[in-house]
DNA sequence: CCAGACGTTGTT
DNA sequence: GTCTGG
DNA sequence: CCAGACGTTGTT
DNA sequence: GTCTGG
């Protein structure tokens, strides 16, 4: 699955992805996170009619009919595989889609718990498959959350873990940022394990356990 | 029609 | 809100 | 995902 | 063990 990434992007790297995306807010800033969690504010790539914005959204994502934004309905991840059969996921999958940019994701090695950093090869972001979502408050109050979809692990992950996020390949950006393109089959097309040879990885300290600990010590490989 | 649920991962 | 179950 | 809490009443 | 918080 995907409960830990790091979102540490660098100038360059946004202004690559602001430039391959085609993000109309191009003075967003995004804060370096080497430990996002749970409940943090992750920056996400979401389309509004033609326009596309980098903008941010809680981790977890609330469903709108949620009385109160509370921990009970919140989801990190999302399932590719059953996605269109969930009433709560469905419309945002045709019709909220994100890309969330990632230096890379933790996974903990089934057995002994150790942490892994997997990262792509050429060290460029890896762009992770999300949903949003709005959520209003009765007292006014708005929060957009976001969730990212996982699906089987491929042969590169499955030494370490079962599951891992959907990574969108380049030829799919355009159409997952694209309001109009709804084609439920196609969108489930895309929702599958991303090749093997992209990735890389590398076991870290388990500093990184504790959410607290944000610093270049997470990335760090381990001695 | 109304009532009630609405979720993932890992571990056992 | 929207879907399923009764 | 992991870490940490897990509880009430009454009194100060 | 199970839930909440981050």
């Amino acid at each position: 699955m995907c409960g830990r990434f790091a979102q540490v992007v660098k100038h360059n790297q946004l202004k690559k992805l602001i430039d391959e995306l085609n993000i109309r807010n191009q003075d967003e800033q995004i804060e370096l996170n080497f430990n996002v969690a749970p409940t943090h504010p992750i920056g996400a790539v979401m389309y509004k009619h033609e326009d596309r914005f980098l903008t941010f959204f809680r981790w977890g994502l609330i469903p709108g009919w949620s009385k109160e934004p509370s921990t009970q309905y919140s989801m990190i991840n999302v399932r590719s595989e059953s996605i269109l059969e969930k009433k709560t996921f469905k419309n945002a999958l045709l019709r909220r889609r994100c890309l969330i940019p990632a230096t890379g994701f933790y996974e903990w090695r089934k057995p002994d718990k150790q942490p892994f950093f997997i990262h792509a090869k050429d060290d460029e972001l890896l762009l992770m498959a999300g949903i949003t979502e709005y959520w209003n408050g009765s007292d006014g109050s708005y929060i957009q959350s976001a969730a990212i979809i996982t699906t089987n692990a491929n042969d590169f992950m499955k030494p370490i873990h079962e599951r891992m996020p959907v990574i969108l390949p380049p030829d799919t950006w355009e159409s997952w940022l694209t309001d109009s393109f709804q084609d439920p089959a196609s969108l489930q097309s895309f929702l599958k394990p991303c090749a093997d040879d992209i990735l890389a990885s590398y076991p870290v300290r388990k500093l990184v356990n504790s959410v607290n600990v944000n610093s270049e010590e997470c990335l760090k490989p381990m001695v």
